[in-house]
This record gives C-alpha cells, sequence and structure tokens, in this order.
DNA sequence: GCATTTCCCGACCGATCGGTCGGGAATCAT
DNA sequence: ATGATTCCCGACCGATCGGTCGGGAAATGC
C-alpha cells in the first residue's frame, strides 16, 4: 500500500509527520493561534527547514481536511444510497461514522472546525454540507418507510442524530477507558432508540 | 431590571452594543480571527475609539463567557440538584438547556469553542467542566433508579446527550422555520426516547 | 574523491496584530 | 458662555505573523 521509498540525501523529518503534528498542535490551541514557528519548534526545527517541507500553513489545512472528507465520502457513499430498507442503512453510517471518527479524530476535529474564512475553508464546508445532506436524505428515507416516529421532523432528527456522532471528537479518547466498539454501539443506542428504559412518546 | 441611566457627554456607543457585535464577529470568524480593527470597523468607528468602550479584546471574551456561564450554571441548579425522581429533572434540564442554548447562543457558542489558550479561557473550561460533572451526576442518579437501560454507560450517554444539545449551536437559527417550543419537545424526544419508532435495544 | 540530492539554518521582509497617546469635537449641567 | 464629561480620531509602538533568501552540512551514487 504505502510504498517506501528509498531516501537519498541527508535524512529528516518528512511532510506526513510534520502533517501529523501540525494537526494536533491545530486541535490543541486552534489553527490561527498556532503559528508556523510554534510547529517549526515542536518538530525541533527552525522555522526556514520547515518551509521545506511544506509550501504554506494553509496547505497544511487543506491537506488534513481532504483526508478528513474523503473518509467522510467513502462511510457515505458505502450506505447512504444503497437499496434496501432505510432504517439498517442509518444504524450502519452512524456506526461507521463512529469508528471513522475515532479513526481519523484530529482531521475530523479539525474539519468540523473549519468556519469558512479562506477559499480552502469554504470548499470544505461546501463538500462537508453535500455530505450532510445526503445523510438527511437517509433519515428522511427512514421516516417515510415507517421506521420513524411521524411526530419528529427528520430534518431535524439528522441535524441531532450527527451532531450527537460529531460531539465525540470534543470528548472521547481512544486511549481512555472506553473502547470504540462499545462507544459505537452505545451511540447507535443512545441516538436512535434512546437511553431510557421503556421509551414512549409524549 | 436593566437601570436605564441618564447618559451626559457625548452620544455615542456602548459596551453592551460594542459586546454584541463582538460576539458575533467572533462567531462567525473565529475569536483569533477577528481583529480589533475589524471590529471597529463592523461597529463604524476607529480602533482607538473602539477602546473607550472596552478595555482589551480578552475582556470582551471574558464578559461573553461570562454571560453563558451564568444562564448555565442557573439551569444547572434549578434542577440538576434537586429532590425527587431524577428522569424528569434529566427530560427538564435537556428542554431548559435548548431554551437556553436558544436564548442565548451567541455566547454559548462562543463557549463551546474555547480552547484554553488563555487564563481567561481555561477560566471557564473549567467552570463549564464543572457543569457537565453535575449532569453527569444527575444522568447516573437517573440510571440508578432504573429510569435508563441498564447496558449503556451513564457517563459516556449523557456525554452524548448534551453533546447532541451543545451540536445546536452549529445550525440553529431562530428565525428559520423551526420553533423553539417545537425544537425542545423534538430534542427532548430524540435525545432521551430515541427517535425510531418501536425502539427495542439489541 | 566528487557531484548530486536532501535537509537544515540565521537573517531578513512587508504586513498585521493588540494596544497607547495626545488632542479635538460634541453634548451635558450650570 | 463655560467647564466637565463623554466620545471620537490619526499617528504611532513593539511584537509577531506567514513567508523568503542564500548558503552551509550531511547523506547518497559514482
Amino acid at each position: 500500500m504505502t510504498e517506501t521509498r528509498v531516501r537519498r540525501g541527508r535524512p529528516g523529518h518528512d511532510q506526513a509527520t510534520v502533517l501529523r503534528v501540525a494537526i494536533d498542535l491545530f486541535i490543541a490551541r486552534g489553527y490561527d493561534a498556532v503559528s508556523m514557528a510554534d510547529l517549526a519548534a515542536e518538530l525541533g526545527l527552525s522555522k526556514s527547514s520547515l518551509y521545506h517541507h511544506v509550501p504554506s500553513k494553509e496547505r497544511l489545512l487543506e491537506l488534513a481536511l481532504d483526508e478528513a472528507l474523503a473518509e467522510l465520502t467513502a462511510v457515505v457513499d458505502a450506505a447512504a444510497d444503497g437499496a434496501g430498507p432505510a432504517y439498517p442503512r442509518l444504524r450502519r453510517v452512524v456506526e461507521d461514522s463512529v469508528r471513522l471518527l475515532v479513526a481519523h479524530q484530529p482531521a475530523v476535529t479539525l474539519l468540523l472546525r473549519v468556519r469558512g474564512n479562506t477559499a480552502v475553508e469554504r470548499a470544505a464546508l461546501e463538500r462537508r454540507r453535500r455530505i450532510d445532506a445526503r445523510l438527511a436524505g437517509l433519515v428522511r428515507a427512514a421516516a417515510t418507510e415507517g421506521s420513524l416516529r411521524d411526530d419528529l421532523d427528520p430534518e431535524v432528527v439528522s441535524r441531532l442524530v450527527f451532531g450527537m456522532v460529531n460531539s465525540l471528537v470534543e470528548w472521547y479518547d481512544a486511549a481512555g477507558p472506553v473502547e470504540v466498539g462499545a462507544l459505537a454501539r452505545t451511540v447507535v443506542a443512545t441516538a436512535l432508540e434512546g437511553p431510557a428504559r421503556g421509551a414512549s412518546p409524549g
């Protein structure tokens, strides 16, 4: 998969490592609050050396957002527009989203914090908007086939369900006590069936 | 309630207006991305005049965070530590949180985006952490009294439920088609009873 | 050995940042 | 009118920002 090329010349850092450290810093302090000098210091090199590996600060952001968007698109492609009853597909999308979010937590976290200040950010927001629209379509389909309570607006439910999923980035720690599998199961149960015992509308 | 003092001297802007415009800008572009010159331009005065109304940029952030935290604390005080069964109190806290979030959406949005870069931000994060802990206690009480499914970790459920509530700030528009009352009802139903019809665990 | 490639650095650039300063203009109470 | 109060402004400050530049050091292939 990942081709390990023979590296010539003086050994040193590589772009992938720079990107990973950059994303972590962006998440910890916020994109704007992290200077290229900060990032260079964290990597243990000078700012000018850093620019040998990366063309600009914004490019780092773009690479991270691309990663998150590619993964999200794959998950939605795999289930949102498929055949068969919508509700099981919705369950699966929610579960897959949780696993994806954990596997690519740094990149996804960054994506969810984009505000649209630059062209790069606006493009990412637009791609995300399209993904959200497809997810909403799946929730609508589940409502139409009668799998959801008919006293709730499917558009709002969709925002809430995936808002819950996305909120994971704010607290979940893959190294913590909660396993990914248990987390995914709990999210599906909470977001769709509800945590209350003997749930009754009204 | 709000005492309308007689204003002497040359008329002009007041701090409350400055704060409101500042919060809106901070939300739209992010705190770091908004310069005091931007804010001054938005208000129609010079940067130096702006500093007549406000001592620093950080003070603006602090005022906004204080507003959000005061409201959140009031809601939690009103129900989280009260007497009686926990589940109805949990329902009420969720509903009140939604209404609070809509009523103070700008300030709450700002609070939810704080990263802890400065002392002011860290203090706000700490206050918020305490509020979250009390909410988790309420969910735990509901689980202990048997109101919640016992196959789900109450700590995780608490994070998820209030993560869903907090995600409202990312999309809800009070001027849009969804009324606050309908929204609050939908959130309670979705977060606690679940949107699925005939919810069944497993 | 030596050219090539890769990586690193200190010094520097124009722009912008949050914030200050001294003074001028409008409005108040008297 | 006049003095106090309130508000406004242009000019300026040191610090920091993202990014550039020319050149030196370490590894590779020959």
